[in-house]
DNA sequence: GGTGCAATTGCAACTATTTGCATTAAGGAT
DNA sequence: ATCCTTAATGCAAATAGTTGCAATTGCACC
C-alpha cells in the first residue's frame, strides 16, 4: 500500500472526510519527493479537478500537520513550504544572512527528543526542525 | 551600559544608520521582557513618534534579526512574534493540535550546537527554537 | 439506493507581511 | 556648519495566508 493511501485511510479512521480535493493534496505532496509550496500543489492540483480553492489546500495542509502526516517549514525565504515525513528526518540549517539551507542530520536529536519527551511528556516532532544561524561562508 | 545601547553601537559599527525609527524599536524590543509582536511595537511606537510606519518596524526587526539581535518565532498562532536574545535562551514546544506553548529548557542544546558547529561550520541560534509536537494533555 | 446532518468546500473579505519607488535624512568628508 | 552619497523611511500596492458564511457533499444509518 502506498504511502499516501495509509494517510486517506488513518485520516478516515480519524474521522476526517475523504474529498476528491484532499486526496489529490496528499497524493501531490506525498509524491513530491520535496519541499513544496502551497501555491504548487494548487497549481498541480487544478490541473486534475476543475473548480477548486488556494484555501482548501491551506485547510487541508493545516489536518496533514496537525495529524503528524506532514511537515511545515518557514525556510525564510517569504513562502511556507511543506512536505510529507516520506521525505525523511533532518535538519535545516538556515542562515539569517544569505538565506542559504543546508540539510544536515544531528545524532544528537534523538538524545534531544528522548529528554523532552521525558521531561515535559512532550511529543515532539524532529523530522523537520528549522535552526537559524550563521553559515559558514557567512561567518568567514 | 544598557542593553539596547549595546545592541544600538553594534549596529552603528556595522555600518546601519541610526535613525530614530530604530533606535525607538530597538528600546521596545529590548524592554518587553517577552514576547511581542510587530503590531504591538508599532502601537507603542506610535505613543512616542509622530509620523511612522508598520514596514519600517517589519524592517528593523529584519535587521535585528539577521545580525543576531533579535529572535522571530512563528508560534502558530497566525502572527509572528519577536524577542531580544535578553529574554533568556529556551525552546518553545508548541502543541499542535491545542497550540498550547510550552517553554523548556534542554541541556542537550548545547551538545547539539556544538555538533553543527564542528560538522558543518554552522554557528546555530539555539537561543529560542521553536519546536512542534503534540503536548502531553493532548497525546493523554 | 435514499435520507439527514455535520464536515468540507468555494468564494469573498480580511489580516499579516513584503516590496517598489519617490522622498527624506544619517553621517562621513570638507 | 554644509555638502554629498546612499541607506532608511513612508506610502501604496502586492503577496501570503486566514476566516466567516452559504452552498455542497461525504458517509453513517436506515
Amino acid at each position: 500500500m502506498s504511502h499516501c493511501n495509509t494517510i486517506i485511510d488513518t485520516l478516515r479512521q480519524r474521522g476526517y472526510r475523504i474529498t476528491p480535493q484532499r486526496e489529490i493534496v496528499v497524493d501531490i505532496l506525498a509524491h513530491a519527493g520535496r519541499h513544496i509550496t502551497a501555491e504548487e500543489i494548487f497549481d498541480q492540483m487544478q490541473k486534475r479537478i476543475r473548480v477548486t480553492n488556494l484555501s482548501t489546500v491551506y485547510r487541508t495542509l493545516d489536518v496533514l500537520w496537525e495529524e503528524g502526516f506532514a511537515c511545515r517549514n518557514d525556510l525564510s525565504e517569504g513562502k511556507t513550504v511543506y512536505a510529507t515525513h516520506q521525505h525523511g528526518p533532518h535538519i535545516h540549517l538556515v542562515c539569517r544572512r544569505c538565506d542559504a539551507v543546508l540539510d544536515a542530520n544531528s545524532q544528537v536529536l534523538d538524545a534531544m527528543g528522548e529528554e523532552i519527551r521525558s521531561r515535559y511528556g512532550f511529543d515532539a516532532d524532529l523530522q523537520h526542525l528549522s535552526i537559524f544561524g550563521i553559515c559558514a561562508d557567512c561567518s568567514a
